[in-house]
This record gives C-alpha cells, sequence and structure tokens, in this order.
DNA sequence: ATTTACTGCTACATGATGTAGCAGGACAGC
DNA sequence: GCTGTCCTGCTACATCATGTAGCAGTAAAT
C-alpha cells in the first residue's frame, strides 16, 4: 500500500545537473561526482550529498555501499524519465494524445513532417533496439 | 526592449488549473473563471486574480478591458506550451535529439512502433492541417 | 588513542505557491 | 452629492522546494 518513491517530482537545476554526470561517467561516490562537477560549479562535498540524498528520496538514484563510501547510480536512462515527463505533458497539454503533440511538433517546426515520417519508418523497422544490456551501468 | 518573459516559467497546478478553463472555455473574467472552478475547488475571487497576474507576469495570458472588468484570455493553444516543453525535455534528457524520444516512446510502450508509423504517416500526409480556426482564445 | 573518511541530521535564506484581505476609483441609484 | 457596488492594484503570509552548508558520530586505518 504505500507507494514506493515512484519517480514523481521533478529535478531541480543543481539534481539535474547531478544526474547528467551520473548519466555521463556512470556511477560514483559524492566526492567523485563533486570533483566532475567541479569545473563549472564549486560546491562543499555536504551540498552534494544533500542533493544526492533528495535524489534518492525521489527515486532517481540509488547507492550501494562500497567499503564505507556510498556509490551512486541512476535508476533509469535519461530516456525513460524523458518518456515519463513527455506522457505528463500530452496528458496536461494534449488530452493525452500523442497525435496532438506530433502535429504540434511539426506545426511549430521541431521535426519537420518527412523528417518525422522517416524516423518512424527506421524505428518501426529496426528490430526491436536492444538496450544497453547493462547489469547495474 | 525587455519585454518578453523569456524564462517562461513553468506552470504551478493551481496555474495549470486555471489555464484549462480558460482553453476549455475560451476567455472569461476572474470571476468566471471562478464559478468554473468552483465545482473542484472554492477559492475567494481575489485568489483567483493574484494567480490570473502571475499567469500574465508568466507571459500565459492576455487580458483586454471590458467595461470595468478584464477578461483574461491564453496566449496559446495548449499544444505549443506541450512542444516547448517537450523541447525542454529533448534537450535535457535525449542530448536534443527527438529520435531518441521516439525510441523511448516506443521502448516504454506509450506508442507502438507501428502506431507511430501510422500517425506519422498522416501527418505527413494531411496537407497542413489547419488547426481549429478560432480567432482568438 | 588519534586521525581519517564517510554518513546521518539539522539549519537556514530565498523564491515559488496557495490563499486572501484591504484601499481606492468609477458608476448606478437615491 | 453621497453611498454602495464592482473591480483592480497592492500587500501579506504560511509552507514547501532548493541551494548551500555545518556538525556529530562512527568504523577503519595508523
Amino acid at each position: 500500500m504505500n507507494k514506493k518513491p515512484a519517480t514523481r517530482k521533478g529535478l531541480s537545476d543543481l539534481e539535474h545537473q547531478l544526474m547528467d554526470i551520473l548519466w555521463k561517467h556512470g556511477p560514483g561516490t559524492a566526492e567523485q561526482i563533486r570533483e566532475a562537477l567541479a569545473p563549472r560549479h564549486v560546491l562543499k562535498d555536504s551540498t552534494i550529498r544533500t542533493v544526492l540524498g533528495r535524489l534518492r528520496e525521489k527515486g532517481y538514484v540509488k547507492h550501494r555501499v562500497q567499503g564505507k563510501a556510498f556509490v551512486y547510480s541512476v535508476v533509469e536512462k535519461p530516456r525513460n524519465l524523458a518518456v515519463r515527463a513527455v506522457r505528463q505533458i500530452v496528458d496536461r497539454f494534449c488530452d493525452g494524445s500523442l497525435e496532438q503533440l506530433l502535429i504540434g511538433l511539426v506545426e511549430n517546426e521541431v521535426v519537420d513532417r518527412e523528417e518525422l515520417r522517416e524516423l518512424a519508418r527506421k524505428l518501426s523497422e529496426s528490430p526491436r533496439q536492444k538496450q544497453t544490456p547493462r547489469g547495474e551501468d
């Protein structure tokens, strides 16, 4: 009955940045993440850990204990989060009609009609593109 | 020259509800909106007006003066907002690749490969599907 | 026994949101 | 003209989300 911390809340800016690092570099400790982020944004490690904690609560990352440190890793590929978010958008703004969204994308020239068609064709043709067979990232 | 509410912030829950009413019922005064919302959520008119004001600041609605009252109307169709949001998502989570998103949609069974292909076909074929020809609202 | 290297709490200022009250102006009646 | 109405323009305020960090505690290393 207790709902899983289903990835419901969105990602804040900083949270997103950390996720990007995890997605790009793979699992890592708070310290490693801090280092990766440092060039763009210097933060104390406690800050990184606080945010990682929030990400964990929100269900975006999990961690395993390695020695005495926590190694964080993402729970889902960015693409999946994108899908989730898009579904929300479709529900909220397009009455749940994906078609409406596609129409909008074309109308707004985010993608060309033919281009979209080509993509769809490619997709329907490609035989079940296997997703990074990752055991643990 | 600094006019466009550029970094248009997203819509909060309540803001979204008001937008839905405007999209569904067309332009209206704060009072009319309040009435439309009432069944689900009773609020003082001042509250409605405050939120409408925020929506105006954010650039989601505009208003014209009619008599002594303000008549609010949306600035964009929901579909367009959806597109904008989706573009952000694609940028943020899919490295700007719409294809990645489509792959995700199929992978996550939000839409079936063939179904998607069919939609794309329909879209590329339909000659510039005119959008609900409504003049102002 | 100390020092390390980490984690678990707690804190706190800012901004966003939901929710509303009050002052003041323009008209409609009396 | 005086007054009540109907609106709009400000102001207020509690709560939550976020960015940012400090400090206590603890097990392992020295």
